[in-house]
DNA sequence: TCCATGCGCGGCC
DNA sequence: GGCCGCGCAGTGG
C-alpha cells in the first residue's frame, strides 16, 4: 500500500470526476471503499467524502460542516448512540491542529446545490477549521467538523 | 478486530 | 425509466 498523501493527487486536478467509490480508491484520491473519512489517528486525515450519509452535514460551498462517524445502527443506519473522538474523527481533529490539507469529494447522493449530478467529484483542498460535539437531529451527540476551502 | 457516507439487482409502479 | 429495499461483497483504517 502506498504512503498516505496529503494534498492534491497530481494526476487528478480539482474538478476530476469519478464513476464510483472503486474508481476514487484506485485513483488514490480517497482509498476507503465505504468509509467517508480516510486517515489515521496519528497522521491525520487526508480525504473525506460527502455523500449524504449523515443527516447533520451542512454544505455551504466553500465551507462544509462535516459530521464525524460512529454511533449508528448497522442495519437501519440511524444514529443510536453518541459519537466518540476516535478513528476518523480523531484523524480529522489531528488535521485541524496540524493545519493539514484535506481532499474533499462530493457525491451525487449529497443533498446540496453543490453536489454533482452523478458519480463523485474531487472539489479540492480544505482545512479543518475546528471541531466540537453537539446534539444532532437524532438527539445523540455527534462530532461537527467545519472544513473551509483554502 | 470491527467498522465504514456502496453497489447491483430484482420487483414494482 | 426511476425509485426502493434487500443482501452481499470485500478492502482499508
Amino acid at each position: 500500500m502506498p504512503e498516505r498523501v496529503f494534498g492534491h493527487i497530481p494526476a487528478y486536478p480539482e474538478g476530476s470526476r469519478f464513476e464510483s467509490r472503486a474508481e476514487l480508491s484506485e485513483a488514490g484520491v480517497h482509498r476507503p471503499l465505504i468509509a467517508g473519512i480516510s486517515g489515521s489517528e496519528k497522521e491525520g486525515a487526508d480525504s473525506i467524502v460527502l455523500s449524504g450519509g449523515y443527516e447533520d452535514d451542512e454544505d455551504l460551498g466553500d465551507e462544509v460542516v462535516y459530521t464525524g462517524h460512529g454511533g449508528r445502527d448497522a442495519e437501519s443506519g440511524r444514529q443510536v448512540a453518541h459519537q466518540r473522538l476516535t478513528r476518523g474523527n480523531l484523524a480529522l481533529a489531528h488535521s485541524s491542529i496540524e493545519g493539514l490539507p484535506v481532499r474533499v469529494i462530493r457525491g451525487a447522493n449529497l443533498v446540496s446545490q453543490y453536489a454533482p449530478r452523478s458519480g463523485y467529484r474531487y472539489d479540492g483542498l480544505y482545512l479543518v477549521d475546528d471541531y466540537w460535539h453537539a446534539e444532532g437531529r437524532s438527539g445523540f451527540r455527534v462530532w461537527r467538523l467545519p472544513v473551509v476551502c483554502c
